[in-house]
DNA sequence: TTGTAGGCGTTATCAC
DNA sequence: GTGATAACGCCTACAA
């Protein structure tokens, strides 16, 4: 049987209350107890019931706040799914999820939805916008006592305690790897990115071209446009792409703008001839690789991401158990038509 | 606050150990009170607090079993390696794991093990061979009070609770699919599978069968060789394969053997004139996938299928909860170096 | 057949 | 500062 609180109190002659005290850092005892104690609980290997402390925690109405730029984007869709099924099976605990999402990278209302969240919230869940300002919002809360998880995106230097997404890098590796294949070494390839402003989105292509270099060195990359994550936008940076190289016959996109991209493939009667690259499964990529435009996309578990944010929470609040590593990585997956 | 046992007892007017007995089928209460708590039970939406029940099983020192054909086999060391890292997380629940392995597809061996765990454990995981003999002893199990959980292979008609596994046929279509893009839709297949006496190798053969009727009609499928998952006896059907058809350039893996296949292709030097696709990353495998031999291959999720065993079993023994599905399916996915 | 009470480990609230 | 005690929800002896 493990060592438990009640143990540690009977060793040391003292009460489970000072105990208690001690261990949770809630103060008001002698400092020479408290080291004693420390260091008999250090000794004998204390580690706290998740059990126990479960059971407690169920009075007091715990909080996961969720705050998400997602609005408009399917691969947040199943983030939220994720959350919310998560969610469900904590109400048990005692434990209510409140989301708020928005639409379009806005600092200043992502910085207001989090004051708001600030008195609210116990944890939260938040896709942080690279943004200096919302850095330092981010550290403000956790200096507030507020346990703080990144989701898909992480913000560089911030506090927060942990980071749940895929690796950006790997994914544009993966990306190269899988074309490489396809197109048996011989591609001349159209890049079309969401943002050279979006660090993601740059990793991506950084990966991309490192295999490039590394496994493909017939592999030859035309031109990089931007479509800001928006279809009409990658429609027509796709036609210019077409128009001006001839030889191109194969496109990676980076970001969103999938269905754009597609439509201007189609548009141009270049569909069968050019092999497609995709990321995230939106039902219009799923469309797209039905009518055998999109080859394969890379799947970054968005499901899974929120599920996992969501237990990394509930194993702080109510566990009290901080995560093993500070960054939760999903594995970049090939999908077809089949398994997807 | 949700409802409780004992609020159901105050309601009720009677005390809560016999609540209990009627919520828990310990018998020894009148029919017409067990009626009346059950309606009331019913009625107020009962459900179990998992907190509650998970500290209370501390005291009874729960085994989970684990029965294993998988020695020789590296897809189950990872399966070992999800059911380990899990099981210590039990520890604080008072669960133990016990895992017995074995070599071989031995019917007697593996009910002789099983009858050893029966008065040892509360719930069995296992990996059954197809046999009468064993499903009829997994029935055995399951009335003695045992509850069983299959993984990677199910039994079917047998009485365990829940099956942990990937989709078969599935996992063909997936390799078929992907095998088309990479040929362009063109391709001499040579088959090399387990044994026809496994269903899932048949299953997959099926499953690949059916994409190449419906998308890939210019695929032409050789010859099915049976490798009978073994290193030499896959090099040899290789090499007859390789001797027989000249225009073979493609090769689909159906399961063990994959080295085997491998070290025949170069022995032929025919390794870079012919795509391969084969099942899960053994050691050797990613060796093989290193030099160019096997272009990609389809993951099982190894650990996240002893994982998620070991939590439908958790679910059931410290919470009380029944798998909401009965098979919990995993998907195929598709794996190149770069994302292993 | 039913009721009582103590314990599983942690925590909050008192009283001292 | 510290200690005692009653929750949290469930289970199981044992008593009636």
């Amino acid at each position: 049987m493990a060592i438990t609180i009640k143990k540690i109190a009977e060793i040391c002659n003292i009460s489970r209350g000072t105990v208690d005290r001690v261990l949770n850092n809630r103060g008001k005892v002698k400092p020479e107890t408290e080291v004693f104690i420390r260091k008999i609980a250090e000794q004998m290997g204390y580690e706290p019931n998740p059990a126990g402390k479960a059971l407690a925690a169920k009075k007091k109405k715990l909080v996961i706040g969720v705050l998400l730029v997602s609005e408009g984007n399917p691969f947040f869709d199943e983030v939220i799914r994720g959350i919310r099924a998560t969610g469900i099976e904590y109400v048990a605990y005692g434990v209510r999820v409140s989301i708020k999402t928005m639409c379009g990278y806005d600092v200043r209302r992502q910085c207001e939805l989090m004051d708001e969240m600030k008195s609210e919230v116990n944890a939260l869940i938040i896709n942080p916008i690279s943004d200096i300002r919302v850095c330092n919002k981010i550290n403000e809360l956790v200096d507030h006592g507020i346990f703080v998880v990144t989701v898909n995106t992480d913000i560089a230097n911030s506090k927060r305690a942990c980071f749940v997404g895929s690796d950006y890098t790997n994914g544009g590796e993966t990306a190269c790897g899988i074309m490489g294949l396809l197109m048996k070494g011989h591609a001349k390839v159209g890049v079309v990115t969401g943002s050279f402003k979006v660090s993601g989105h740059n990793q991506r292509i950084a990966g991309f071209k490192k295999i490039m270099e590394k496994k493909y060195p017939e592999f030859q990359l035309l031109e990089i446009m931007e479509s800001e994550d928006d279809d009409i936008r990658a429609f027509e940076v796709t036609t210019k792409l077409l128009q001006k190289y001839e030889e191109m016959d194969a496109v990676f996109i980076v970001a969103g703008g999938v269905y754009g991209v597609c439509r201007a493939l189609i548009g141009q009667a270049r569909e069968q001839k050019i092999t497609v690259v995709s990321f995230d499964s939106a039902p219009t990529t799923v469309e797209m690789m039905k009518r055998h435009v999109v080859d394969v996309t890379i799947y970054q578990h968005p499901y899974t991401q929120g599920r996992d944010a969501m237990q990394v929470v509930f194993a702080y609040l109510v566990n009290g158990t901080t995560p093993k590593k500070e960054r939760h990585i999903l594995k970049n997956e090939i999908k077809v038509l089949e398994n997807l």
